[in-house]
DNA sequence: CGGCATAAGTTATTCCATACAACTAATGCG
DNA sequence: CGCATTAGTTGTATGGAATAACTTATGCCG
C-alpha cells in the first residue's frame, strides 16, 4: 500500500522490533536528507544515536542495497578518515506512471534521485477510452520494468498520477473531467503483475510533493501550497514534508473557488470559478488564441506586449490571486509555488497575484507570503509519484532487509 | 509546551526508553478511549501487549494516578471477575482559559472529563486594555488553582483560548479584531506561577477540538470541519482526531473568504467577506436587530416568521454554504460541525446551506457532506482548551511518573 | 622517522522493556 | 468438590541500544 503519505497512525502496535525498524528509518532519512555525504559518526550526531548502534544499521541498510559507501575521503584534519555514506544508486527503484490529457509516461527514479528510466507518449487522450490508455500505460510500465529489473535493480513498487479526484485508500479514480473518465479502477487495467504495489493519486498532489526534492539538491520550503496550473486547477498542501490529503485524497481542489458569482458559467455548474479566469483554456483564449495552441505562442504575445494577452494574464493572476488568498488564509501557509503553466508564467502573473495576496492575507503583516515559481517543473508529478514509491522504502527500509 | 496537537514531528530521537513511553501511553490512551471501562486483559487485546507487559504499564499509571480501579465487577460468565479501569478522577487536572468579547472564564477538567472547577465572569470587553482583562482572568485562574490544589489534585498545565490569530508556537496574540487587541504577549499578563505550562491558541481551534468528546461519550466524526460563528467567523480543521494548525496556528480563518466581491466593504478592507454575511453582528443588523440584543430576540422572530428575520438567516446560510463548499473542496472533509451561534440555529440555516454545499461541493456524488449541529456547545473553546493539557498528559504520562 | 593527538569505526559488556510460559486467583457449573 | 474459564502475576529469555574500552587511520610536531 503505497500513499502519498504513509498510512493512517491508525493503532501503532508497540513490540521490541519497532524499535529497530524506527531507528532504521531514522539513519536511512538522515542519509537522504544530509546536505553532503555523512559518516557514521555524522549520522550518530544527526539522530542521536551511539556510533554502535548506528554501524550497526548502516551495516543492515548496506546489506539492503538503500545505502552505499563512498571511497573515504581526504581529509585536511587529523583522525581517521571517514567513510562517507549515500543513498545508493541503481539498486532500489521506484516508478512513478501518469495519464493527462496530452501524454502518457513512466519514470523510474532511483534513491539517489537520479531518473534511471524514462517513457514519455505524447498523444491527445481527451475522451479516450481508459481501457485503452490505461492498457498503453501498463506496456511501457511493463517494458521499463524489465529493463531495470534485467539491470539488476528492484522495483519497489508504482504509483500511478492522475488529473482528477482520486481515493488514495481504495485506489479509484472517481472522475477526471478533462480526460472524461469517471468511476474508474485503474490499477487493474494496466495489467502489471499483481505481486507490484501500484498506489494512486492527484497529479498536482505528487507534483507538489515533488517539490520538496529538487534536482540541484536546493533547499525548498517545507511548508508551502503548491498550484498546479493547467486545463483544470488542482493544488497541493505540504505542511512540514508532508502532503495533506483529506479524508479520501481529493484535497486541493482549488479550481472551483468561486472568485465572481456573477462571472460565466463553469462545467461544474456553479459560476465563475477560478478556473473560468486562470485555466489553460481560459487563458489562451482570453488572450485570443485557441486552447490547442502551444503555451509558446502566449509567451510570444506577452513579450510582444499584445494588450488582450496581458489582460488575460492580469485577470488570471488577479482571479489566482483571490483564490490563493482564501486558501492562505484558511490553511495558514506562507509560502505559494507555481506550477504547471504558471511556472513559465510567474513573472507575468505575479504583481496581480501579489496585489490580490497582500490585500486579502490577514496574515501578511506578520507573515508575508512568498510567492516563487515551483523548482520542478518537468513532469513533477511523474517524480513526485516516483519519490513517494521511494519513500515508502525509506520510511521501512526492514521490509528490504533479510537479516 | 502545550499545544493544541502535539509539537512538529521534528527529529525524534529514539532512544530505549521510548519505547515505555510510547506503550505508556498507548496503554493510557486505550483506556480513555473505551466504550466502556476495559480491564487489564482486554487493554492487552486492544494493544496488542501482553498482559504482563500491561499490568506493569497500568500499575504505573495507577502509581501516577492517571488511571483507577473500580470495584471487581459482577461477570455472569466463568473465571475470574475483572477489574475494570477507568481515567483518574479529581487526581490530575487541566484548566481552560478563554477571553471572548463578552466573558472571561475559567474551566477545569479532570481526565475522566468531569468538569472540576469553574468560573464565568461576563462583561462587555471590546477595547478593554489587555492587561486589565488578562490580570482579572489571571485571578480567577489562581484562585480556581488554590481550590483544585487544596482539593489534592495536581494541575498539569493551562491553556488560554483567543479569538483572533495566535502563534501557537511563540504563545502570541497577533491580533484579535474583535477585542481590539494586537501584537501581544498574553502569558505573562495572566500573572501566573512561572512554573504553570500555559499554552495560548485560537479559540474555534479549541472549540473545534472539544467536540471530539461529547459529554454523553457518544462518538462524534474522527475528522469535520467545525465553524464557529460569533462576531468573527472561525473554523477548525479536525483530521484524524488531529487539529490542522497550519504554520503557525493560524488556520480556519474562513470568516473573510470572499462570497461576493461586489458585496458591503469590510473592515479586514476586502468587500463581500463571508462576515459580512453571517457574522453575528450582520445576521442581527439584517433581521432589524441591534448588535447588542441576545441571540433569543433573533429565535422569537424567527419562530414568528418575521419576514426580514427569516430572509437575514437565508442570506447568511447562502453566505455560509459557498464558504464552506470551497472549504470541503479545498480540504477533503465530510463533515461539518455548527458552532457558536450556528448550534441554535442550525435548523434555520440548514436549507440554505444544503444547497448551497449540494450545488458546489464536488465530491458531493462519492461523499455528500453530512451538516450537523455541533454536540458540544457549551462555551466548546474551554473546554477544548483544558482537554489540550490533558491531551498532553495522555500522551505523555511517563512525566507524572517518578519510579 | 617515531611518538602523540585526534577522530572513525568496532568489540565486549551491561541494561532494560517486552515476550513467553507457567503460575496463582477467583469465579461459574455440573 | 473437581473442573473449566478467565484475570492477573511471577520468573525467565530475548534482543535492541547504551556504555566503555578498544582498534584503525590519519595529521602534526619534534
Amino acid at each position: 500500500m503505497e500513499h502519498p503519505t504513509r498510512p493512517r497512525p491508525a493503532a501503532p502496535a508497540a513490540r521490541q522490533a519497532s524499535l529497530r525498524e524506527h531507528n532504521l528509518a531514522l539513519v536511512a532519512r538522515a542519509v537522504l536528507d544530509a546536505a553532503a555525504p555523512p559518516s557514521r559518526a555524522a549520522v550518530a550526531q544527526a539522530t542521536g544515536l551511539t556510533r554502535p548502534t548506528v554501524s550497526t544499521l548502516v551495516d543492515r541498510l548496506l546489506r539492503a542495497r538503500v545505502l552505499d559507501e563512498l571511497p573515504p575521503e581526504q581529509r585536511r584534519t587529523a583522525g581517521r578518515p571517514a567513510v562517507p555514506l549515500v543513498p545508493a544508486a541503481r539498486t532500489l527503484v521506484g516508478m512513478g506512471l501518469e495519464v493527462d490529457v496530452d501524454f502518457v509516461g513512466a519514470r523510474v527514479l532511483d534513491l539517489a534521485g537520479n531518473v534511471v528510466a524514462e517513457r514519455i507518449d505524447p498523444g491527445q487522450l481527451h475522451d479516450a477510452p481508459p481501457q485503452e490508455t490505461l492498457a498503453r500505460l501498463g506496456e511501457i510500465a511493463r517494458r521499463l520494468t524489465d529493463d531495470v529489473v534485467r539491470a539488476g535493480m528492484t522495483l519497489a513498487g508504482a504509483q500511478l498520477a492522475l488529473p482528477g479526484l482520486v481515493d488514495v485508500h481504495r485506489r479509484r479514480l472517481q472522475v477526471a473531467p478533462n480526460l472524461g473518465w469517471s468511476s474508474l479502477d485503474p490499477v487493474p487495467l494496466l495489467g502489471l503483475p499483481s505481486s507490484l504495489d501500484v498506489g494512486v493519486a492527484n497529479e498536482a498532489n505528487l507534483a507538489g510533493l515533488a517539490q520538496l526534492r529538487p534536482a540541484d539538491r536546493s533547499t525548498t520550503a517545507s511548508s508551502f501550497l503548491y498550484v498546479s496550473g493547467e486545463v483544470g486547477i488542482g493544488a497541493a498542501v505540504v505542511l512540514d514534508r508532508e502532503l495533506y490529503l483529506g479524508l479520501h485524497g481529493w484535497s486541493g481542489e482549488i479550481g472551483h473557488l468561486p472568485v465572481d458569482p456573477n462571472g460565466p458559467r463553469c462545467r461544474c455548474g456553479a459560476t465563475g470559478c477560478l478556473e473560468q479566469y486562470a485555466g489553460k483554456d481560459a487563458i489562451l483564449r482570453a488572450a485570443g488564441l485557441a486552447p490547442s495552441d502551444p503555451l509558446a505562442a502566449l509567451r510570444d504575445l506577452l513579450d510582444d506586449g499584445d494588450a488582450p494577452a496581458l489582460a488575460a494574464v492580469g485577470a488570471a493572476g488577479r482571479a489566482l490571486g483571490r483564490a490563493l488568498a482564501a486558501t492562505i488564509n484558511l490553511l495558514d501557509l506562507d509560502t505559494v509555488l507555481l506550477g504547471g503553466i504558471y511556472t513559465d508564467l510567474a513573472e507575468d502573473l505575479r504583481p496581480a497575484v501579489r496585489d490580490e495576496l497582500d490585500a486579502r492575507v490577514l496574515a501578511t503583516p506578520w507573515s508575508p507570503t512568498d510567492l516563487r515559481a515551483a523548482p520542478v517543473a518537468d513532469r513533477a508529478a511523474l517524480t513526485g509519484a516516483a519519490q513517494v514509491v521511494l519513500r515508502g522504502v525509506v520510511d521501512d527500509p526492514a521490509r528490504f532487509c533479510e537479516a
